[in-house]
DNA sequence: TCAATAATGTGACAAATGTCATAGAAACAT
DNA sequence: ATGTTTCTATGACATTTGTCACATTATTGA
């Protein structure tokens, strides 16, 4: 019998998925949470052989509860499940090892093949995402316009974000410069549509 | 035996759902859809009891949906079910006469019991739905601001805007003061970002 | 019908934004 | 060891943005 631990911050997708894992006679969902602290500290105590994590969560994201359980060496094996095929979260479940990511995109039988090949000791990801990551517009930013894109996101004007990143204006203007040429806009706005359809933030 | 069509694009909670549903043994799952489109014809088709339509899907929104099924009177009762509580979503699905409005944020057995509560005739809406929408600032912005600020989210200038919705660039950059002012903000990125937390645009 | 609000416009001004040239230091890759 | 990229900065400039005062015409709620 395997134990899994679910932590899926909508309601209706965690019951709903409880419930059914539930009805499969070699998996026995032994606990459930809404947030990531909970799920954390649950997995810790319980140790179960596998934790299906959802990454939006409240408190603490599923990618660093699987950061965790990855640096805790706590011998669960992690599977990811998502809406969102984005480049940056792709790359840090690959950091935390999780053994599988799959997208709420794929039908439940897809989660419950998706588990019993991570028990097998295989590593899964799902094969849309690997085609998004592969398609999306490679990020040409650097980290420090990143940060200014980010902050630029917030509303702030260009002094609140030199203040911010601890930088003069005239090279926060500059950086912000940088950041449309690269993206090949012309106000920040467009700027930051780009840099979000891109899933670069 | 009631039938029931289920209408929500993330397969991942479509199968769940149709599943956990089909389990029930009163309530029979006679179709499943992704898209709003096809869930439109296969209800006109079936004539199912009752219809499950998430909003957010390709093609034809669940509210576009069920105010079609509303027009062509057909028998069918729908529910809406959906993550956001948006104020302007509620107002739709009551003009579309739509019999429940239950968040994700609920667990299965709620939705189950609001079917139930839906065939006996009851008009069922989420009460967190409710504070939501009581709560929520309202929109203060006229139809011409709104526009204008819809304008601005696309990345346009002032006179690109101005050519857009066919006014001065001036009378643009007026509309654009007020809605600052009446947002308490002071550049459009934070009117933004007003705006789409109060679920206004 | 009357007052308030909305829609539209102009002109003028201050502030913010974006561009460009230029340059030194640090980090990094080959 | 050397060349490239990144990080940081300044000054000058043109353009855009946002504010304000003012004015005319619909529209509309009481």
């Amino acid at each position: 019998m395997t134990t899994i631990y679910l932590a899926e911050d909508q309601e209706m997708l965690n019951t709903a998925l409880a419930t059914l894992l539930g009805l499969e006679d070699d998996l026995n969902v032994i606990g459930t949470a809404t947030d990531g602290q909970t799920a954390l500290s649950e997995i810790i105590q319980k140790k179960p052989q596998i934790a299906i994590l959802d990454i939006e969560m409240p408190k603490l994201s599923g990618l660093d509860v699987a950061e965790q359980i990855n640096l805790l060496n706590i011998p669960t094996k992690v599977i990811i499940l998502t809406t969102f095929a984005r480049a940056i979260y792709f790359e840090q479940a690959v950091k935390a090892n999780v053994n599988g990511y799959l997208l709420k995109d794929n039908p439940t039988d897809q989660l419950v093949k998706t588990i019993h090949e991570v028990l097998d000791g295989q590593t899964i990801f799902s094969p849309e995402l690997v085609t998004t990551i592969i398609s999306a517009e490679k990020n040409p930013l650097t980290k420090r316009e990143l940060e200014v894109l980010k902050e630029i996101k917030t509303g702030k004007n260009s002094k609140e974000i030199a203040k911010s990143v601890f930088l003069s204006d005239g090279t926060v203007r500059n950086y912000i410069s940088s950041i449309l040429s690269k993206t090949g806009t012309s106000s920040r706005i467009e700027a930051l549509n780009i840099a979000e359809k891109n899933k670069w933030i």
